[in-house]
Parts: C-alpha cells; sequence; structure tokens
RNA sequence: GCCCCUGUCGUCUAGCCAGGUUAGGACAUCGCCCUUUCAAGGCGGCAGCACGGGUUCAAGUCCCGUCGGGGGCGCCA
C-alpha cells in the first residue's frame, strides 16, 4: 500500500492540508504503507524554494513522517516535479502519437472569449474542441515554425461515468459536460491534472486520500490512466476544514497554519490529535489519544463526508490534557521559548540544578491552569513579579487588610529571612489574636499575591520561601519584599 | 448557468449499508460537590435527526422533492 500527499510550496502548511497529510499518514501506518511527500512545484509563479524547507519542517513538527520525499529520497525520485519534466513531456508525445492528445494553438484571450459567451448562452464553460480537428501533420508543422501551443487530452464523452470513492461511494458524472483539458503547457510544464497521474503512477500509488475539491479531477485523472493503459488506484475525497461561520477556514477566521498554532503554544500531538478528530471520531470514548493510539483506531472508510468546524474551545481542551500529561519538567522543556521571550531565562541549559527543581515545583502550583504553553509565563508571573489586582486592593481595604498587613509587618520585622516555618508561627501568632480562618488568610494572599485569587496558598509560601540563591534572568520578588508592595498600594 | 458533493445537540461525532435506540459520547454551557480563593477534578442538567411528501405495523435509518452549505467548470494546484 503506497500513499503520498502532495503540497505546493506556495506558502506556509494550512491546517486543512496538514489533516489530508494526517490522514494519509494514519492510513499508510495502519496498514504498513509506505508515505510519499511530493513536492508539487510546477506553478514557478508562486512555488518558492523556501517554503519547501518550512513545508518539511512543519509537517515534522506535527510529527508526520514520510518514508520516502525530496528530503529522504527513495527508489521511485525525483520527488519534485520541476525534477521530472522531461518525463511529462515524454508521456504527453506518447498521448500525442497516439492520437489520444493534440496541439492547440488557440490564445488565452481567445479562450476567455469563448468561456464568456458559453457562460452567457448558459452553456458550461467547457474547451468547444476547435483545434482537435487540426490534421497531425499540419499542427507539427505549425509548432516545428515556432508557434506556440499546448497540448490537450481527447477528453472521451462517456454520458454515464462513475467511480467508487473510498469515502463517498459511488460517484457518477456526465464526461461530455468535461472539455478537452491542457495538459501541457505552452512554457512545456504540465498541468496539474496530467503531471500527478504520471507521478501516481511511477510513484506506484495506489490509494490517493485528498480533499474534496478534487472530486470533479477525478474523472480527468482516471481518463488519462485509461487513455495510457495504466491501472488507476482508489480515491478518497475528505471534507474542508470550515471556519466558525462554516465557510472555508481562511485568515479572516484567525489562524490556519501550522506554524501559527506552534507559535500560540499548542502541542505538536495534541493539534495532531484533534486534527484526527475533525472529521472522524474513534470507536471508544477516549478522545486524548497519541499518535500510536490514532494509528491503532483510524479508518479513512469512517471518515464523515460532510464539512467540519474547526472548534478552538475542544482544540484548548485536548492541549491542556496533552499538557497535563506531562511532568513538570517536560513542560518546562517544551515551554522554553516562551520562557526566554518573556524575559525569565536566558535559555534552560543557563539554569542550575537548584533554579530547575524551583522551577518546576512553581510549575506544579500552576499546572491546573495551563492551556496552551503561552500560559506558562503567564501563570508564573505570580512567582516573579507583584502585578497585582485594583479590585483585589480594594478587597483588602474593606476587609480590614490594614490590620492584617501590620500584624505581618510586626511580626516579621528584623527578619531577614521568611522561612515557612515563619509563615506557621505567624499563622499561629495571628490565631492567638482572633485573626483566623478567611478573615486572615484572604488579605494574607492579597498582601503576598497582590490578587485574591490563584494558586493555593500555602503552596505558594512555600515556594516562595526558596526564593534565595536562584539564578534566573528575572529575579523572583521575595515575601519580605511583597509586604512592601502591598503596604504602599495599601497606603494610597 | 450547468455539474458534483453534503445536511443528527451551539461544535466534533456514534447510530444509516442489513428500519423497532429513553437517539449515545466528547467539547462548550448551566447547576451541585470538593476547595479558607481561582482553576483542575467528581456528579448531574439543558440541548439535535434541515423541511415536505412517499413506502411500511414501524423511518434519523429506504425512496422522491424542496431548501440550506460547500466544491468544480483555468496554459492554478
Amino acid at each position: 500500500m503506497r500513499l503520498r500527499f502532495a503540497p505546493s510550496p506556495t506558502g506556509y502548511v494550512h491546517v486543512g492540508n496538514a489533516r489530508t497529510a494526517l490522514f494519509n499518514y494514519l492510513h499508510a501506518k495502519k496498514h504498513g504503507g509506505k508515505l510519499i511527500l511530493r513536492i508539487e512545484d510546477t506553478d514557478i509563479e508562486r512555488s518558492k524554494k523556501e517554503y519547501e524547507e518550512i513545508l518539511i519542517n512543519d509537517f515534522k513538527w506535527l510529527g508526520i513522517e514520510w518514508d520516502e520525499g525530496p528530503d529522504t529520497g527513495g527508489g521511485y525520485g525525483p520527488y519534485r516535479q520541476s525534477e521530472r519534466l522531461d518525463l511529462y513531456r515524454e508521456i504527453a508525445h506518447k498521448l500525442l502519437d497516439e492520437g489520444k492528445a493534440y496541439y492547440c494553438f488557440c490564445t488565452p484571450e481567445e479562450l476567455e472569449q469563448e468561456r464568456k459567451e458559453a457562460l452567457s448562452k448558459g452553456l458550461p464553460p467547457k474547451y468547444s474542441g476547435k483545434c482537435r480537428n487540426i490534421p497531425p501533420e499540419v499542427a507539427k508543422k505549425r509548432v516545428e515554425s515556432g508557434e506556440k501551443a499546448v497540448i490537450r487530452f481527447k477528453m472521451p464523452q462517456d454520458k454515464d461515468f462513475s467511480y467508487n470513492d473510498v469515502i463517498r461511494g459511488k460517484i457518477s458524472f456526465d464526461l461530455s459536460l468535461f472539455g478537452d483539458f491542457v495538459i501541457l503547457r505552452s512554457n512545456g510544464l504540465p498541468a496539474y491534472n496530467f503531471a500527478v497521474v504520471v507521478d501516481d503512477h511511477y510513484m506506484k500509488v495506489d490509494l490517493v486520500i485528498r480533499g474534496e475539491d478534487h472530486i470533479s479531477n477525478t474523472p480527468k485523472q482516471i481518463k488519462i490512466y485509461e487513455a495510457l493503459g495504466w491501472t488507476p488506484p482508489e480515491f478518497g475525497h475528505l471534507s474542508m476544514v470550515l471556519g466558525p461561520d462554516g465557510s472555508p477556514l481562511s485568515k479572516r477566521h484567525g489562524a490556519t497554519s501550522l506554524n501559527q498554532f506552534k507559535s500560540m503554544g499548542y502541542l505538536p500531538e495534541a493539534l495532531l490529535n484533534y486534527l484526527a478528530m475533525l472529521g472522524w471520531a474513534p470507536p471508544e470514548d477516549n478522545e486524548i489519544l497519541s499518535k500510536e493510539k490514532l494509528i491503532k483506531f483510524f479508518d479513512v472508510r469512517k471518515v464523515s463526508k460532510s464539512g467540519a468546524i474547526f472548534d478552538y474551545s475542544k482544540l484548548n481542551w485536548v492541549n491542556r490534557k496533552h499538557i497535563a500529561a506531562l511532568n513538570s519538567i517536560e513542560i518546562i522543556k517544551r515551554a522554553e521559548e516562551f520562557l526566554v521571550k518573556e524575559g525569565y531565562i536566558n535559555s534552560l541549559k543557563e539554569l542550575d540544578e537548584m533554579s530547575l527543581k524551583w522551577l518546576s515545583d512553581a510549575i506544579d502550583g500552576i499546572k491546573t491552569n495551563i492551556v496552551t504553553l503561552v500560559d506558562v509565563p503567564e501563570e508564573l508571573k505570580i512567582f516573579f513579579e507583584y502585578s497585582h489586582s485594583k479590585e483585589a486592593f480594594e478587597e483588602l481595604k474593606e476587609e480590614g487588610g490594614e490590620e492584617v498587613l501590620n500584624f505581618m509587618k510586626e511580626f516579621f520585622k528584623g527578619k531577614g529571612h521568611i522561612d515557612i516555618k515563619d509563615i506557621y508561627s505567624l499563622i499561629g501568632e495571628a490565631k492567638k489574636k482572633g485573626l483566623k480562618g478567611k478573615a486572615l488568610f484572604h488579605p494574607m494572599r492579597i498582601i503576598f499575591t497582590g490578587k485574591s485569587s490563584g494558586i493555593e496558598l500555602d503552596k505558594f509560601l512555600e515556594i516562595m520561601t526558596k526564593t534565595e540563591g536562584l539564578k534566573f534572568k528575572k529575579t523572583p520578588l521575595s515575601l519580605k519584599e511583597r509586604l512592601e508592595e502591598a503596604e504602599k498600594l495599601l497606603v494610597k
């Protein structure tokens, strides 16, 4: 079993294309088949070499691996269409020689004119077949004399043609509605519908899973296979990925490309998991699945036929679950670039064991609040900074915070470092004075953290009593300093 | 304009092929519990077969039509 995915290097990888690649990957792996990456770069206007590298890295980041491709090689290369041009020309001329294709000299202007006329008459805008009757010898001479020409395929005009789609079942067409289409352009480059057939045949692809926008290309391609005496592969057409309004997911809906999801802090395994469930559901209740589990359960025949709306709240849930399954050291590693970006560290390597341990304890405290990796530095803020909320201090004033603050100040007077034992004895002393329960802990929380909610207070204090000697780029604010900050704000 | 695909809770879906289910699960939402806060977690609730015909004792499931959504009809892929 051989499958392929064939992106064009014309931009960043769209999640819809990533999903198509993923389904091909899952199906190939499930059946012990091979997956091929082919670069479709025959559109010289839009294809750019640098996008190929980006695309390869993005697919690798997602966790899709291929057995053959321009970077890995393989026995059926080359894997860039731009390196296979001689083959397309040879096959196109074969069709020409056998009378299954012909030269066409119509100019783009003439064709545009024809199209408009057909459309205005309510006819399908298909090519008229005008050049079909030019005798081959005459055509050949005109080409030899330097006249520009394309090669068109003589599309058979079967009234009822059908093929069996792996996902959708039988699909029928009236081929008399299809015109003779271009297989070789005047610049010598192949057109899409021709190049894929040649490539899929020579690369021995036997199942093509692609987007539903290719459904009506399928009869054209099957007819080329038949004209060449080749066996066509099986085809399966996936539905589209849609935005919240039900239209195809596009930039106006927000993020669409893999690199954007990466920079928003989504884990590749989470995005992979989510993408697999867009249009497909695992047979068991558990939806948080590893790549291995996805491969085990996936069945392309069970993929939904209708479009699937990309839902961030479910993606977020999947991501949160995948993060929750990671230990805190692993979370730190994954979040490195985000921690660097927010100025907490220069790099993970520079961190000594003590600082790493402290950071990992801090992560443990806020782990349940992390949805994406960008939340890591955000949630860590409470340990490093004193970013108070105005509302919390309003509350503090009303709840007699001044009394608590003064008591704390008095208690810690002269102490250089606040230890966890000091905290306990503070609580004990407060109790003797009748300060206890919510009346003590709520103001204490606001005084120490600047906020009225967040991490469990005892966890926070335990972590904050161990800040001495830490080597971060940004130094965590000590409990003492927090006391002073609170005082300033309370007096105001 | 013509052709093709598609329509189950707000969202992703199971169920349809082989007609009989209190139409199941997950996300979101709401409520309760847990919690000296917030989250997380646990428990529970709300919510759906696009519409209209037909076949049948019985239709989400089979048939026809309508409407809605999407795609295609390129010297783009």
